[in-house]
DNA sequence: AACGTATTCGCAAACGTTACCGATACATAA
DNA sequence: TTATGTATCGGTAACGTTTGCGAATACGTT
């Protein structure tokens, strides 16, 4: 083992050229350069461990790689003793395809990157769910990325997708994202993307969103039917498309029933707890509270339900809510959250749909779709009341 | 374009051998063997998108490829002007590196992959963020994959990772597994393993679990302080360490206060909701039911909650409950459930540090560790009553 | 003039697979 | 016979990167 001259460190040296048949190196701890004055270090043959190859089992046979190779996917032009020899002699061998060489001579990968923002409510992992079912009959892989909302991680995670030549893109984008050039770098590359939930608008293509402003509406809708009159709305991020929606729906239901749009009324979060609470505090200690809100998403929801539970206020007598998921937690809140029914695995499954159509290149595809999925009022104890 | 002489398709056409300037093809449809009268076709230069690579940048500056890759991870060996230069022109022509091809020639991917069973508690998703904190910093990916509690899909799971060369393996097993052999593949090929959680024994490796035992024994403890006497237990399959360690728990801490241990009181589940409601069913109606139940997690004993209810039976009156996880939902359930509190993103990052340990070939890491994480109990309303 | 020291680069062999282009040996038809 | 068809295999470029080995050059110092 050779170390450097000056701090004797081993790790940290590298080769650096060759002078008159002396090996030269550089340190990079003390940035020095040095000669050994003779004496050549054979570079022993490393061979850590083996993963049995090809070329093994066709060494072993005396066969060609490309007759394994043929073996392997049953090519036609095999015949079929030399192919039972070979698969018995992989079998023995216990060889596992490499993928990766395999992906660098087809220059795909048959793996699919789908980046979303967190993993703290079951909406996400269901969509998860969904997409890996349909992808995995068409027998591909999934490689999932979580972004923590956080739109740094979001760029390392897509670059990093970019870098392991993931053949086609599932995005839900975090709410801090503002800048979309980490997603067109996909589009430029002519690597299909797929949106869902978590949409913004001018990104050319498909797109996979539940029926937000319906199920708002709705939403307010039963509220309104229920007698409730200073209705608050505690919404999301409104750089998403997914805010918006909701907040329309809110906003044409009242209008439908000629109740006034009240700003004042209207708070938008971010989607976390934390702000929940702070803001639902806020609604509820106003001079004039409402007297029901339609949360976002069931969390925010279901902060509301305890704050209420804590300030004594009865629910759904005095305070009427409403939230949107349906998260499993929903049926045992209380006496139950009235809640807007997502089609969470449906919406991975469309969003998976969509993506093995862009890679069969389907011309009906080409224009940008947007996939709409309905929403269902689920309603149950948390707004139901006599008038 | 040509086409199958036969039967006219032109998808499922391969080219099979040339005889005699000839070019033969083989239709896998009505598996055919033909050869065209004439004309050469010209393989014609494909070249559908071109990701730049290296080589781009290369000829476009007049260097060799091996100065390019020098400077892009800064070698010593390189003019800083020509370093310059390389990096602009990278960045005019966007130049993302090949991981496949990296990952090919290192014989190192850079990426750990992660087995879990389900996504449908927030139990694994908050493992994974825990692993991918701590992974992403070592400038590791994770791939994620999930089994949906099939060993089936376990094993195929497994089968993708090792073929695209993972560098080391997390894994949480099903419920179903009772057949190890995908896992010590792994081993076999000197590819790290850590199992969290859904342990066995006899693998020869590093684990990750929460101190199960304990974590019961609390509860049931607690159970037996509040005056329940006929504490009936819903267990896991029994196949895993978590299921056995838990029961273990129930029965030392009835054994230590002197209470018998009733068999018809313990039933094992498979930690789904559907059994959950059978067995918790059964329990309820029995002749002389439990006053208690410990649940091996919080859904089976939400489940229970649930069921009282309609029963009319008083939790925690009649009925004391304490499930295991601390789900988040369980600070909402009724008067909330008591539940043993399991450090789940700690799980995570102790695995994955583990793991980091293993690929650095620490020698400290050799002999196989069971890192055993401390559970904590919450008291809610569930259990809680004045004797 | 010979040599020591530095600096900067290129060549080419890997890594494991796939697929195109032949080659060869037989069988069959003209 | 001779021409053609069938069946089975091997050689070998790719795919994009890293890296060991050595060349080329420049500038001192003896």
């Amino acid at each position: 083992m050779i170390s450097c001259v000056k701090c004797g460190q081993v790790e940290s040296l590298m080769k650096a050229g060759f002078v008159r048949g002396k090996q030269r190196y550089f340190c990079k701890d003390c940035a020095y350069y040095f000669t050994l004055p003779s004496g050549g270090q054979k570079s022993e043959r490393r061979r850590g461990h083996h993963q049995t190859t090809i070329i093994d089992i066709a060494q072993e046979l005396g066969v060609s790689n490309s007759t394994v190779s043929r073996a392997l996917h049953n090519h036609p032009d095999i015949n079929p003793d030399t192919r039972k020899a070979i698969l018995d002699k992989a079998l023995e061998l216990d060889y596992q395809p490499n993928q990766l060489a395999h992906s660098l001579v087809k220059s795909r990968t048959n793996t699919i990157g789908i980046v979303v923002p967190e993993f703290l409510t079951q909406f996400f992992p269901n969509v998860i769910v969904g997409a890996q079912q349909v992808l995995r009959q068409a027998d591909y892989n999934l490689m999932i990325m979580q972004s923590g909302e956080s739109y740094e991680t979001e760029v390392a995670n897509t670059k990093a997708l970019l870098a392991n030549r993931v053949d086609g893109l599932l995005a839900s984008m975090s709410h801090e994202t503002n800048n979309y050039d980490h997603f067109r770098t996909f589009e430029k590359r002519d690597i299909p993307v797929v949106y869902f939930n978590r949409v913004i608008e001018g990104l050319g293509t498909h797109k996979v969103v539940a029926n937000d402003y319906q199920g708002a509406f709705l939403a307010v809708e039963h509220l309104i039917l229920n007698g409730y009159r200073r209705i608050a709305h505690l919404g999301g991020p409104l750089n998403l498309l997914i805010s918006q929606e909701r907040l329309r729906g809110y906003r044409e239901a009242l209008q439908k029933y000629g109740h006034p749009l009240l700003p004042e009324l209207i708070i938008h979060g971010d989607f976390t707890a934390q702000k929940a609470v702070i803001y639902g505090q806020h609604l509820l200690d106003m001079a004039q509270p409402p007297d029901a809100i339609f949360a976002v998403n069931d969390p925010t929801a279901i902060e509301i339900l305890t704050l209420a539970r804590l300030k004594g206020i009865r629910v759904p007598e005095e305070l009427g809510v409403v939230g949107f998921s349906d998260d499993p937690i929903a049926v045992h809140i209380g006496n139950g959250l009235t809640t807007v029914k997502q089609p969470t695995t449906q919406i991975g499954e469309a969003a998976a749909n969509l993506m093995l159509g862009m890679l069969r290149g389907e011309d009906e595809f080409l224009p940008p779709k947007t996939v709409v999925l309905e929403a269902e009022l689920v309603v149950r104890g948390s707004s139901v009341r006599n008038r």
